[in-house]
RNA sequence: GGGCGGUUAGCUCAGUUGGUUAGAGCGCAUGCUUGACAUGCAUGAGGCCAGAGGUUCAAGUCCUCUACCGCCCA
């Protein structure tokens, strides 16, 4: 008996063969193994996912929805990250497709260009390949079969989540319509004094070959050294070394001294005052270099002396530039010393650190070396050490462009959510340096800038090329295009309208530019958000989007960072085999707000899982209870206001309710809410009650046709709103039980383009709500005083019970479930409150709202007199808490003068209420 | 060093503009093969809302400070 047990709950039974139920012939769990790849075939062959497509319900008087997908890399594969930000993504599309708006979501790839390069190089090691022995144009070559082969997965992985992309559509960075716009966008900013090249300190990768901007500079947290070490400092008057004076200067780069060209102190120094203007001699290289004042320089910092490297460090690059300092390079692109490194040219920067070192201390030269805490940046990419280096780059000049961005979201035309990282975007657009967008790869656009042999600059958006030199008109033959390519970004900033054709003025561009919300993960903003913003501000004049939606990190259910190395990674796609992409999405989508990470484990999951059940079975139920007199497959009627019973008032009434909270939810881009008021409102309100009071009601003898057809009619009617309401979030099973439903002459064939619900007025009906409300109240209490009580559950036991008049006929009307569900039987309905009270006699009081009952136990027994006692007890000390607070409050004259008058008047009803229960209590326990 | 976020039930998290008794899932306890569902049902226990001040008739919610955790930027 244990072992079948477990076995039930460990899920072991899936494999058993389903239980399919006569009536519907539905198997008893919810299968999305089965359902799931059909359900999506038939969405495609509808063509519904393309909004000029022929299943499309699209009025085009209504604002076109649209999402342009954050294109995954294309040599990628599905994460959870991406199923969380396509399950958002897909569930606004869904929400406005339903309410007919022209929804596109555009999906498409990214080309990663170092991202990739680093993929495919690692692989062509393997195979004792490189790009070196390749050649761009083999290896180019390699790239675009390596790229066919892996485009086509994150894409059909993306449709297992559910994800309504029109793949009509589909783009990539490196496709034409990317190329063009990116000519075109980077000749116009060229042109306009935006793009331009220089000689600048940048950040290169040595592991990567190539420059990295400062974004993907990863500073990390490392235990280096300080090494102390002398300068001796030159004779005035001969120019020599004086072997007994030196100027110690502190370091965690001792190799770099052979590109120095300064010694700095702070000019407040005492220490160092007298040796300002004097010159010191670099070790090895034996240069001599000024000893100048800076007050960059940090007095506490090592020997309060540091030395100057203008071309291999940012500070000292600036102090270098304040100063007219040289600046001399010496490593070079593999981080080996290079010519300018005297006896340690071509040695690697690490090896030449120990050389110089150890060569130092053999000196006596090394006064000391300590342990440093110190931040190293590294490549965000390879992990490398990245050496700032002189290099000629091109650079966009931000400044204009930020404050274009910036005046975007301070008006209010794009707005951030959560809006907390507004002042995270301000401060980094308000600080933002330009941003170096060449890079030394091959995989991704080239800068289309020609040289000529003067050195002239040509720059056209002709993929062919300039005919001549736009200064010295040297023939083309003459020119040479860089060999350089744009960051990734680049073209990724130009995404949300190269997509729908840019620069052509195309139909699409004129439909669905600009877009409605750009969805994204917070840690992209800047490589991502803010190059789309000003370069969508600056090449289209309009904002992108108007909706920035930042989603958080899915982290592990123990907060970690997932990743496939550390092994906590959940697989989307194994999930989905497991539990269902419905399950899947909603669990992502449940307990989350804007902005925050969330944790996602087995638990959610799990609890996700039991919830498409729930529904499924709920449907199970609907669609088996259809009362004989409604023949198979008739169409939809709405309930008949005639014949509708308080209990389906109710629920009618709810559900109107849970549309209005819904919309709500949605329009504050509040899905986790969302989420939450579905789960209830189907659990707690329709499968808990509705569904067992409709039970009761189909099952009355005593009730006509018509009365049974209506009842069942509200359970169609309920379930078809939620199952619209949750389409967005659990499309798949809402898809698969609105087939069997039911269904209205002016619904579609499918949910995915059904209309979304509104808020019917006359299912509104506040008494009903109140009236019902009461008397399922009256149940719970029933049935927690025979809990307390320890009374057998199975016993029915009978029950008297006092209603207020008002209350009479609803009463009436659901006494028999009333009996059911409390197991109450017979259920006496007393005409006054005294007779109730007056039968109490041993048995089980019941006070709920100005309802009272007894229930009373077959037998006597003192034990279960007791707890009952003890019960009441425990309520009227509840009870008189809360009088007591509510009459503080009331005695209060700021109170009652100060507050709204509403407020005062809810306290008043409230204490009213509480004393009318404690008089009720204290009068049971007499 | 600057900035942001978090701290709410044993665990993971919700909590909209301040307004009755602070919610959910999981877990826990006690029971239950109730004619859709044991992936279930019923009932229950469990919270000084991190700490200290303040504003207010009223604070989980607004303000200040402190502590711890996390993130971003330099």
């Amino acid at each position: 008996m244990a072992d079948e047990t477990k076995s039930a709950k460990s899920g072991a039974d899936a494999t058993r063969p389903a239980a399919a139920d006569t009536e519907t012939g539905l198997p008893k769990a919810y299968r999305p193994g089965e359902v799931e790849h059909a359900i999506f075939a038939r969405w495609v062959d509808a063509d519904v996912f393309n909004p000029d497509g022929k299943g499309s319900r699209a009025d085009w008087s209504k604002q076109p929805f649209v999402i342009i997908q954050p294109p995954p890399n294309v040599t990628g594969s599905l994460h959870l990250g991406h199923a969380q930000r396509s399950t958002v993504e897909d569930l606004m599309t869904r929400h406005a497709r339903m309410q007919g708006r022209p929804a596109l979501f555009l999906p498409g790839l990214d080309h990663a260009s170092i991202a990739a390069q680093y993929v495919l190089d690692k692989l062509l090691a393997k195979k004792g390949e490189s790009r070196q022995s390749l050649g761009r144009a083999k290896y180019l070559e390699r790239m675009w079969q390596f790229v066919d082969e892996t485009r086509q997965t994150i894409l059909s992985q993306q449709r297992r989540v559910g994800a309504s992309l029109d793949m009509t559509r589909v783009r990539f960075t490196m496709d034409e319509f990317s190329a063009r716009a990116v000519r075109e966008a980077f000749t116009r900013l060229y042109r306009e004094g935006l793009a331009y090249r220089t000689e600048a300190l940048i950040h290169w990768c040595p592991g990567c070959r190539t420059s990295v901007s400062d974004l993907e500079v990863i500073p990390k947290e490392t235990t280096g050294s300080l090494w102390t070490m002398r300068y001796h400092l030159l004779d005035e008057q001969t120019g020599a070394p004086d072997p007994d004076a030196w100027i110690s200067v502190a370091t965690t780069r001792p190799e770099t001294l052979l590109g120095d060209t300064a010694v700095a102190v702070n000019p407040e120094d005492p220490r160092y005052t007298a040796l300002i203007g004097r010159q010191a001699m670099v070790p090895f290289v034996d240069r001599g270099v000024p000893i100048i004042a800076d007050s960059v320089v940090d007095m506490a910092f090592g020997t309060g002396a540091v030395k100057i490297t203008p071309a291999h460090d940012n500070d000292d690059y600036e102090t270098g530039k304040r100063h007219g300092l040289s600046m001399i390079t010496v490593l070079d692109d593999a981080a080996r010393i290079n010519e300018n490194g005297g006896q340690f040219a071509g040695l690697d920067r690490f090896e030449a650190r120990r050389q110089i070192v150890e060569a130092l201390q053999e000196r006596g030269e090394m006064d000391s070396i300590k342990p440093h805490e110190m931040l190293l940046g590294r490549c965000q990419r390879s992990d490398d050490v990245v050496e700032p280096r002189l290099k000629t780059q091109w650079f966009i000049r931000v400044a204009p462009l930020a404050a274009a961005a910036l005046e975007a979201t301070r008006s209010g035309r794009t707005q951030i959510l959560p809006d907390r990282f507004v002042k995270v975007w301000e401060h980094w657009m308000t600080e933002m340096r330009d941003w170096n967008v060449s890079r030394q790869l091959w995989w991704g656009h080239r800068i289309p800038a020609w040289y000529c042999p003067d050195g002239h600059v040509t720059v056209t958006q002709d993929p062919a090329g300039p005919v001549a030199c736009e200064v010295c008109s040297r023939p083309a033959a003459d020119l040479h295009q860089d060999e350089d390519i744009f960051d990734t970004w680049f073209s990724s900033g130009l995404w949300p309208f190269s997509t729908l054709g840019w620069p052509d003025n195309t139909p699409d561009l004129e439909r669905f530019y600009p877009g409605s919300v750009m969805e994204t993960a917070y840690d992209i903003i800047f490589f991502w958000v803010a190059r789309m913003m000003m370069l969508g501000i600056h090449l289209t004049g309009e904002a992108p989007f108007h909706t920035v939606y930042l989603s958080g990190l899915i982290r592990d259910p123990y907060g970690q960072k997932m990743s496939k190395t550390k092994g906590n990674s959940v697989d989307p796609l194994e999930t989905i085999e497991e539990v269902g992409a419905d399950a899947l999405r909603f669990a992502l989508v449940n307990g989350t707000a804007p902005g925050n990470d969330s944790r996602l484990g087995a638990e959610k999951l799990e609890n996700a899982r039991n919830f498409t059940n729930k529904l499924w079975n709920v449907a199970r139920f609907v669609l088996g209870a259809r009362p004989a007199s409604i023949p198979s497959g008739a169409p939809r009627e709405l309930p008949n206001r005639a014949d509708v019973g308080p209990a389906d008032r109710w629920i009618l009434s709810r559900a109107a309710a849970t549309v209005a909270a819904v919309d709500e939810a949605m329009r504050l881009y509040a899905f986790g809410d969302a989420s939450q008021i579905l789960y209830e409102a189907i659990w707690n309100e329709y499968c808990d009650w509705a569904v067992e009071l409709a039970k009761i009601r189909l099952g009355d003898a005593s009730l006509s046709t018509a009365e049974h057809e209506t009842t069942w009619w509200t359970l169609v009617d309920v379930l078809d709103t939620y199952l619209r309401l949750l389409h967005p979030i659990m499309p798949f099973v809402t898809e698969e039980i609105w087939e069997r439903l039911p269904h209205l002459s002016s619904d579609p064939a499918l949910l995915i383009v059904a209309d979304w619900p509104t808020v019917v007025a006359y299912a509104v009906d506040a008494d009903a709500e109140r009236e019902v409300n009461a008397l399922l109240e009256l149940v719970r209490a029933v049935r927690n005083a025979r809990a307390e009580a320890r009374i057998e559950p199975a016993a029915w036991l009978p029950v008297d019970v006092y209603v207020p008049d008002a209350l009479g006929p609803t009463f009436d009307a659901l006494q028999s479930a009333i009996e059911r569900l409390a197991r109450a039987r017979p259920l006496d309905r007393s005409s006054s409150l005294d007779s109730v009270r007056g039968a109490v006699d041993g048995g089980l009081s019941v006070i709920v709202g100005d309802i009272e009952a007894v229930v009373r136990p077959v037998a006597r027994d003192e034990a279960q007199s007791e707890r009952d006692h003890a019960r009441l007890e425990r309520e009227l000390a509840e009870a008189q808490a809360l009088l007591a607070s509510a009459r503080a409050r009331l005695a209060n004259d700021a109170f009652t003068s100060k507050a709204p008058p509403t407020v005062v008047e809810v306290a008043r009803a409230r204490a009213a209420e509480l004393e009318e229960l404690v008089g009720r209590l204290t009068q049971r326990l007499n």
